[in-house]
DNA sequence: ATATAATGTGACCAAGAGGTCATATGACTT
DNA sequence: AAGTCATATGACCTCTTGGTCACATTATAT
């Protein structure tokens, strides 16, 4: 967390320098984000930098602070919002959260995209206070889902949540290689092929008449 | 490529450097890897290094193409060996391949999983002749499955094709965050758990009995 | 006006990077 | 023995990195 005094500084300035950061760790993988372009970027000395931050770590660790309670944010309201039991119409809702945060902060959703492409040690030693991210927000609705019946009882929930929460990045990530403009129906319309993939699967049965 | 210098070099002395730099680009993104360190393990001077290739990259694009080549013989001779049409058998032998290409030589296993954590740019850059690999040797696959009516006419082959390509990297990073030991069985069942999915996916319906 | 505390600053450091180059060595030809 | 050519070498160059520190400036309190 970042020093007292970083946070007694000037709203603009604080800003200038959070702003500073997120297009840096927006566009390079933490290593490679450089504490000289940052200082620069934001016009305060490298001397500051370091009486506001113990470090570049701590400065990464403080923003992805911020990133996760916007999330939660989105994600609570979603949930809140849908009130429903449907584990399937509740998946749906959480990407599009989550796309939705991507779309309002675009910076935000390039770090996260960053952040899950960090090597393993790292990203447990970042993410300790954080642990209950993603996966585990998703199991305990597919466990419901399960034994209501909604979901074939042998499948493997942990493959499953894995999956699902890797979803939005391998979603962003497929758009990225086809469509060349993210606009709102195209994922809107990706996420629902996706969708019915996990849930219907891509053989068709011999009953299947329609589709 | 490599200099003919470096053809010219006494086999051992080759496979020094070809193995030290297989140690370093499996435990390292390209920007990491430092050519310091891999003249140091090879023993040899910095400036032979810069004698048999033209930079890093160059041993870089040198080892990704002993990488493809083998994936391609691993591949091909499963196409070869399984002679048959359906989809799904043939897609499952594939990822069998895949992996057991990674259990063989660990260290390219290794190097392909990096190699999809560079960023795109790059990537584009470093795989300009070997655009036609993943995603394109299994969409005519694809193709085939679904005018035979094995697969839902809806379904947007592009995005199974998209996943299926990843699936091999996703599927080790599961591996990894949950079994301890990459044995084989324990590989084979998870691989199969996935295939389940994309094929059935997990949505129970109405009229399924079993499972 | 003086003393104390809070902030600001940039030259500096050591480490490491990728890449170059003048020179040395050794093998083969003539 | 002389000359030629392929190969080997490591000191050196420039650049960037994360981080420190002695010092300067400003704000607050008495």
């Amino acid at each position: 967390m970042p020093t007292k005094t970083f946070f007694n500084l000037p709203e603009e300035k604080r800003n200038r320098i959070i702003n500073a950061a997120l297009e840096e760790f927006s566009e390079n993988l933490f290593s490679k984000v450089s504490v000289n372009k940052i200082v620069k970027k934001s016009k305060i000395s490298k001397g500051s930098f370091y009486q506001y931050f113990k470090n570049k770590k701590d400065l990464y660790k403080y923003i992805l602070d911020k990133m996760f309670k916007l999330k939660m944010e989105y994600l609570s309201k979603v949930i809140k919002d849908k009130n429903t039991d449907d584990f399937f119409e509740l998946y749906e809702a959480m990407i599009e959260a989550g796309l939705k945060l991507t779309v309002d902060y675009p910076l935000y959703g390039k770090i996260g995209q960053n952040l899950m492409l960090e090597d393993e040690k790292f990203l447990a030693e970042i993410m300790e206070n954080y642990s209950a991210q993603g996966e585990n927000l998703i199991f305990p609705l597919l466990k419901k889902a399960q034994e209501n019946g909604e979901i074939y009882e042998n499948i493997d929930l942990k493959l499953v949540s894995f999956l699902i929460s890797k979803s939005s990045i391998l979603l962003l990530d497929y758009i990225k290689t086809t469509t060349k403009d993210l606009n709102y129906e195209n994922i809107i319309n990706i996420i629902n092929e996706f969708i019915f993939i996990i849930k219907n699967g891509i053989r068709r049965g011999k009953d299947d008449q329609n589709y």
